[in-house]
DNA sequence: TTGTATGCGTTATCAA
DNA sequence: TTGATAACGCATACAA
């Protein structure tokens, strides 16, 4: 492979030159510059990238450690941090922990499990020299003791952090279940029931906040009865879905279209149709909340926007900028056609 | 940050010794080792990898590099490839050329637009001496001209190599159409219909290969005015449904589990169901084929293998084994509920 | 078993 | 405007 010591020695100028001609240092001639850059062009000389980071001690390098890319909010997460990193001119190194892949939610509580995969990631990290690292979450929790141990300046997304200096990103769970509730309340409904995920995530700890404040909002007493918790897969919420719709309700609060889909699933097997029968609105809106029939009506997760404000935040930091503790992103109410009017 | 000279001189060694212990040579007595490791442990020491890659001429690093992991294809088969990466010890490193997310499908015959995004990745990937490059494809096509003037040994995942050097993991298309035409003629079916994708793409053709086989092999004959074109999406699919249902015909092959999603919404939309009324079976098995009702059949795609396959075949590649020009992944047949008999 | 010395490819300092 | 030289942190050949 060439080397920039190939490049001078062809151009019979020195090493030096022609590395300030490359980082664009004006303390060289028009006539050189052209010359080497000539030549440069012409072997196809390419710096290296190793060498460079040595030396200048920065690599021009972000990392990114995903708790799991198959979790379905990450890839666009990533998508949105790698978009700002490349107009900035920076490298994204992608860490994939395959935390769900290996042990399913096992590791949620097992702080060994976790941190067995989680250490050797950063010490990877820092081995690289990373010069900043955005955590990607599957899931919204608390996060303590991020191993900053490091120095790395770091950011959260997707998940609440404990630390005082890893700031976070993550979607405003409350509100977006308040507007979701609310855009039933407006449609007629004072009774609502509500599929919820699993009991002790933090989501559906909130959603039920926003749950709450929509409907005392409207006057409507909370009713404790009429919520269930299905997880937040399909199957469950299919188990759960006839004790629900046998309460005296008009529409239902899915904290997920995935339980939005168990549902359904019980629905179609007794004739019934969302949107007719019963009404339903979603979470998340994953592409199937488009392939359900009626179409659900869902909050959409603005995800892309979260990997941007997370790196934006990340390069503040590194920068030595005041950044927010942590930032609450909206959701965006999508209209299909899973609720009617009463 | 702690370097191995410090560690040296915190032991009273030289950093010759401690790096042979770091790298598990076995000329050092029990003492030292364990004295130096000590002070590693204690100091938190970490080596660094940009230093050592300079040093090595090799970073232990792969670069992956995606048309962009928004496709649903992308996240699974990168998994495959980062779990075996893993196990050999090796980082991997991706670069996201959001192709889609840039210019939809404009790029399909561009070549000016495709290398401008393309020849930097791939130049970025030898800046970093990466040991080997897996290019995931967002389709199959036939790719020429992989940039290879790094003697960087690659391989492609998901898309046709038409250059030697470069092999490459594919599914079997054909195969897995015929398998799945074939399902329909065991279940009495004899007039199947084809929601077809994009009429260039390859996968499509190929499909089309497999269903003639099918019937071929059943003894029906092949009639061209049963299969309808509609790319990928459930618009297009939905529009020419009823066209395709007004054919005299008891089943549809649909190229993708969107598609099959446009032809339940016109069913739905009709008061009928798949399974019952007319028999449908979908490609790619993802995830929303699970959520529509009734569950949607189709051929799941073993992305995680492809990954691993795609891989594997680098690292014999890199160790100079020979390796096979082509290798065709097979499909599986996942059954739900949208097949009837006749 | 351990240490010395050199070089990987680049950038930065300083002198010319 | 240019060049000589040292240094980044590590691995290795060779000497001790």
């Amino acid at each position: 492979m060439i080397t920039l010591k190939d490049i001078a020695k062809e151009c019979g100028v020195s090493t030096a030159t022609v590395s300030n001609i490359l980082n664009g240092k004006n303390k060289v001639s028009e006539e050189t510059r052209d010359r080497v850059l000539k030549v440069v062009k012409d072997r196809g000389y390419k710096l290296n990238y190793v060498a460079q980071g040595l030396r200048r001690q920065k690599t021009q390098t972000i990392g990114v450690i995903a708790e799991d890319i198959a979790q379905f909010t990450t890839p666009e997460i990533i998508e949105g941090i790698m978009e700002v990193c490349e107009e900035r001119g920076y490298r994204t190194i992608v860490q994939n922990l395959r935390l769900y892949a290996r042990w399913q939610d096992l590791w949620f509580d097992n702080d060994k499990m976790y941190y067995s995969v989680m250490n050797p990631a950063v010490q990877e990290m820092a081995s690289i020299r990373v010069d900043g690292i955005v955590y990607v979450a599957g899931h919204a929790r608390k996060i303590h003791r991020f191993p900053n141990d490091y120095q790395i300046p770091s950011v959260l997304a997707y998940a609440y952090s404990q630390e005082e200096e890893v700031p976070s990103v993550v979607i405003d769970d409350e509100e977006a279940a308040r507007v979701a509730v609310d855009y039933l309340v407006k449609r007629g409904h004072t009774k609502i029931g509500v599929m919820a995920g699993e009991q002790e995530n933090i989501h559906t700890k909130l959603r039920i906040l926003g749950y709450q404040k929509a409907l005392y909002d409207a006057g409507i007493l909370y009713n404790p009865e009429l919520v269930t918790y299905a997880g937040w897969g399909k199957e469950l919420s299919y188990n759960a879905a006839e004790a629900l719709l046998s309460k005296d309700i008009t529409a239902i609060f899915s904290m997920s279209d995935r339980n939005a889909g168990g549902i359904y699933k019980y629905l179609f097997e007794h004739g019934k149709q969302a949107g007719k029968d019963i009404s339903i609105i979603g979470f998340d809106d994953e592409m199937i909340s488009d392939f359900m029939t009626p179409g659900l009506t869902t909050m959409k997760i603005d995800l892309l926007g979260i990997g941007k404000k997370a790196i934006e935040m990340l390069f503040d930091k590194m920068e030595g900028k005041e950044v927010s503790k942590e930032i609450k992103m909206p959701c965006r109410l999508i209209e299909r056609a899973s609720v009617g009017r009463i």
